[in-house]
RNA sequence: GGUGCGGUGGCCAAGUGGUAAGGCGAGAGUCUGCAAAACUCUUAUUCGUGGGUUCGAUUCCCACCCGCACCUCCA
């Protein structure tokens, strides 16, 4: 089956055509690690993840290359400001090293947790220096790097079609709004530093020897390097936020042409961001912003909220609220409760790949990853008349790239002793048709969050979300 | 200022040139001592507003209103 994705250099959806056959190769930037993630940052990778599943279950054999940026990153991305890298460090009293190395253990624990395969590589942008002052030597070479006083920048009138994924007249806006800082030394404004020099005052814990002095790498660099490096001249998929089309993809682009001039990557798929709603703008430097700890601290399983990433197009802008959180959670338990009770009845799984559900089902994914849509057949299959093993094959494998586990047994939590006493005391009311009794002590382990439910087997219960 | 996106039932959300997936919620029923859970059924003559094209538009075109995002720390 063929996989349609819609691209922003094409502004269209296109049919994925790989370079070599039966293979795919992405890029997708990683996270800036100087602080925690938050939950807009990770609809990204849910995204992410959704494409590299998709790509595995009709048959691609996927590399996925992810950086880590853990130096490099300016406060701003117009090449001012400090490093974010050190900014961390200063508010945290520890050393640069120590803050990449915490912040990435953290990254990748919440994107555990939310299921997302791990990346075939992950490159921290540190351990590339080499490989980034070699492109840059070759941009050096060609024409289009040239020395201003705090550093080696990219000359953007020497590449014709530069910007060329923003678009024309969106590049032509940014000059004339001037909303940029614009240093004056370049020569260009939409100019970027492919090498900054350490500055005396500055102190800085990451710096470098390079043929141009000591210093660090351009971010936008970074990337280009490290990807052409694992995954050749040409890409098939680099994806990312929509927030790095104007700049940090479209430099990307600039650089990785001009050193080779080959097409950096053939697709470009980006994702739209999570908005916050009337809890504020989702932004580290806004403070306050909700991570998948602060979901589990609240009860909630992060797979709810990958869910709930996959409730909307990753083209369409998302809304978080709570409400729609639980329904999401809620959700997640159904299907769970759902399949359990199948893999009760059912012999054993059984997927027809011929089934009008099943097509459906790829045909969605295939379809610029038409996530709702797929759920929507999920829940379509689970409340047909097909047999169990029909229904519990195909949840099985639709949970290949939903990854919700939805096998997963429903999780008994222990409950404390007194609780429990309240249950044996309910049950032996019950049989002595107390019911006064017995409604009165359901009340009250209701109010201790603990639901009750009475079925054929004996008397079950649950901890209330909250 | 530039670029782009969206406005579909109480909420979230797919979708299509021929008359609206799915989930949540709500209502009814079965079950239950009563509930809960589960199951069954019901819940948009209608898709921001006004025009136009068409045999026919929610879907195409134009205008307008409203909301949002990115370009600025962001994924």
């Amino acid at each position: 089956m063929e996989l349609k994705l819609y691209n922003t250099l094409t502004r269209q959806k296109e049919t994925f055509k790989p370079l070599k056959a039966g293979e795919a190769g992405l890029y997708t930037c990683g996270p800036t690690v100087y602080n925690y993630a938050h939950i807009g940052n990770m609809r990204t990778y849910v995204f992410e993840d959704g494409l590299v599943r998709t790509l595995k279950l009709l048959g691609y054999n996927v590399k996925r290359v992810m950086n880590i940026t853990d130096v490099g990153h300016l406060v701003s991305d117009a090449d001012s400001g400090e490093d974010k890298m050190e900014v961390g460090a200063k508010r945290e009293g520890k050393s640069a090293w120590d803050i990449a190395k915490f912040y990435t253990e953290s990254f990748f624990k919440d994107y555990k947790a939310l299921n997302c395969l791990p990346p075939d590589v992950t490159c921290p942008a540190t351990e590339y220096i080499q490989e980034m002052i070699d492109l840059n030597l070759i941009l050096e070479k060609k024409g289009f790097a040239y020395r201003i006083g705090d550093g080696i920048y990219f000359d953007t009138s020497k590449l014709p079609d530069y910007g060329k994924l923003a678009g024309k007249s969106h590049m032509e806006g940014i000059q004339e709004g001037a909303r940029v800082e614009v240093n004056a030394d370049k020569r260009n404004p939409h100019d970027f530093a492919l090498w900054k020099f350490s500055t005396p005052e500055e102190h800085r814990q990451m710096e470098w020897d390079s043929p141009w002095g000591k210093g660090f790498p351009g971010w936008h660099l970074e990337c280009s390097a490290m990807a052409m490096k694992h995954l050749g001249d040409t890409i098939d998929i680099h994806c990312g936020g929509e927030d790095h089309v104007s700049v940090h993809h479209t430099n990307e682009i600039a650089q990785s042409e001009a050193a080779t001039g080959k097409p950096f990557a053939n697709y470009w798929v980006h994702g739209r961001f999570l908005v916050m709603g009337d809890t504020g703008k989702m932004a580290k430097s806004a403070g306050g912003f909700l991570t998948v700890e602060t979901l589990k601290e609240k009860g909630y399983d992060p797979l709810a909220y990958r869910y709930f990433c996959f409730s909307a197009h990753y083209r369409k802008q998302l809304e978080f609220s709570w409400e729609a959180l639980d329904t999401s959670a809620r959700n997640v338990d159904a299907l769970r409760a759902m399949v359990a009770k199948l893999k009760e009845e059912a012999k054993a799984p059984l997927l027809s790949k011929n089934s009008p559900a099943y097509l459906t089902f790829t045909e969605a994914l295939a379809d610029d990853l038409n996530l709702s849509l797929a759920l929507a057949t999920l829940w379509g299959v689970l409340r047909s008349t097909a047999t169990a093993e029909e229904k519990l094959g195909f949840a099985l494998e639709a949970d290949k790239v939903l990854a919700l586990d939805l096998d997963r047994a429903p999780a008994q939590e222990a409950l404390a002793p007194e609780l429990a006493a309240l249950i044996t005391e309910r049950e032996a009311a019950r049989k002595a048709k107390d019911f006064k009794r017995s409604d009165e002590l359901r009340k009250a382990l209701s109010d201790k969050g603990v639901l009750i439910e009475d079925t054929p087997k004996g008397t079950t219960w649950k901890i209330a979300r909250g």
